[in-house]
DNA sequence: GTGAAAGCGCTAACAG
DNA sequence: CTGTTAGCGCTTTCAC
């Protein structure tokens, strides 16, 4: 059995109420009684009760996180940094690896004070359980809940419109195009918007669909594009993992960025400048994004804002040396 | 404010501790109540309160598990087979990814069942804090803790014993040898010690310190290698991400596997049938360390086994396409 | 079979 | 300032 309120009292020779008061640094409690009360605790090595105490409070001062796919390196730092940011305002945040209905069941069951839904896709139909607990989106937004989201659509443009700037006219998209992966869809619609805006000229292998994120896939379409007649003066790459296999490519055909060929990548990440050429790139930087999660857990948790809102992260473009002008 | 046993109870005109019981399929409960209850209860969408259960059942089906990094592909694999293992027991996993004394001590306030530790080394002296919960080891074993652990020792043996039955007498090791890695230490050890045994020639390029388990280090260790005076017959890799490099390398360098040579794994993982010529690898079956771990749990929960033990999974060598006997 | 009541560890009025 | 008391939602004797 662990030690209670009620040991700590009974040793400090004062009512257990006291005790809560001074744990709590109630200014209540005179100073002197507070502190043999506190080192009381200490010698007893007490832990309160989480249980006991969410179940008056109402309160857990904790985040739970629906994290789908532990598997998946991008969204580690993030989770990562999110974790440190909410440690500083005492509040913690536990991962659960289950199904999203799952997850969202256990954290209602442990009234969390809030949930943290990353998704890889939305999903259709079936619809999200019921949840006494606000629930925040990342990725994107499911039925009426609130979400934040990174402006991919606007990374893209803006990207094209770099080269643009910097007399590109022919440009390649390596990026995955999953229909049914409506993140990476946005980034190619940005694109594609940028193309026709600027009046850009098309072509078949204009742009190339990797089916997923995979370092190989881009590495094998950079070499399919470098074999074939189109000759692009510029890639957009639509993830960091994709311009490491387009990277390895390129150097394996002795292609040299920027002189021969320029490149530009989503993906606003540190990694991006350890590339032997640093790569220009493009998207919302990850502290960011951090920071407006935090900022809209805090918001539904408080009821600040009150309706469904959807907090739009903004971008960076992030100049390194990958990019050169024409 | 969500539903509770009173709100039940009093639309199903029967005592609260009646509802209870009907929830919990007590025996002691009319059928007929039961299905009442029970459809009362599905109708107002009740969850239990967790909070408030484990206060007066000293239960919560809840195991943490102190997850430092969660950027470690080879663990989350293993992470998701136990969640699925510990699921099928109505048991629930809860990640934690705070430092450990920290999560551990969450843990203990939410008075979780049993904590599970990931340890990427075992630290030096500071010591755990104080934990009610049992807590079980994977990876090192930390002072007086229970742990399973997975024979690496016996696995590096194992590979070089292979490849000796296959009359490969000068072998290369390409590994991590990190003085504070133990872990690593470990492989290296069983290598070390079959060579003796076995009476292997040694080489000053024998041993390749990759300094880490990255794929880019295995590549680079490999083309120095290759391109000295030393020429192994078979190569022994430690990881399944050093065999990564390793293998791009050689295919780089035209090395034809196994044919002009034999090469076998650390890291008993599906993803090691993959390569061009899939890699005959040692080690234990990710299945049967989730097994291991998620028994060694309920031995320490239903305390089955009392004093600290150390569980050791066998390994295994699964043999593929990437060595041949010379 | 069912209900009444105690109590898990804690917070939050409310008295004193 | 400190103590008393009433619950939070639930399980668990113990009566009826």
């Amino acid at each position: 059995m662990s030690v209670t309120i009620k040991d700590i009292a009974r040793i400090a020779g004062v009512s257990y109420s006291t005790v809560s008061k001074a744990l709590n640094d109630s200014p209540l409690v005179k100073k002197k009684t507070k502190e043999a009360i506190l080192k009381v605790a200490e010698q007893l090595g007490y832990q309160p009760n989480m249980a006991a105490k969410s179940l008056v409070s109402k309160k857990s001062q904790i985040i739970g996180v629906a994290w789908p796919t532990v598997e998946r390196p991008a969204w580690s730092t993030l989770i990562t940094k999110i974790n440190d940011l909410l440690g500083q305002q005492a509040y913690h945040t536990l991962l659960s690896i289950n199904p999203v209905d799952s997850a969202i069941t256990i954290f209602n069951r442990f009234h969390v004070d809030a949930i943290l839904l990353f998704q890889e896709e939305s999903r259709g139909r079936p619809g999200l359980p019921q949840s006494t607990v606000p629930i925040l989106c990342y990725g994107k937004p499911e039925g009426q809940l609130s979400a934040v989201d990174v402006n991919r659509r606007k990374a893209m443009f803006a990207a094209v419109r770099y080269l643009y700037e910097r007399n590109h006219r022919r440009l390649a998209y390596i990026g995955d195009l999953s229909p049914n992966d409506l993140i990476q869809q946005e980034k190619y619609i940005g694109f594609a918007e940028a193309i026709i805006q600027f009046g850009l000229p098309t072509h078949p292998l204009m742009t190339m669909n990797t089916a997923g994120n995979s370092a190989d896939q881009g590495y094998r379409l950079t070499k399919q594009l470098l074999h074939s007649a189109y000759e692009p003066t510029a890639i957009v790459s639509g993830s960091y993992d994709i311009t490491v296999g387009v990277m390895r490519a390129l150097k394996e055909e002795g292609v040299i960025v920027p002189a021969d060929l320029s490149l530009i990548s989503y993906d606003n990440i540190p990694q991006m400048a350890s590339f032997d050429v640093p790569i220009t790139a493009v998207g919302a930087p990850i502290e960011r994004i951090a920071a407006g999660i935090v900022d809209s857990l805090f918001a539904i948790i408080n009821k600040t804002k009150l309706s469904p809102f959807c907090k739009q992260i903004e971008i960076e473009l992030v100049e390194r040396a990958s990019c050169q002008p024409l």
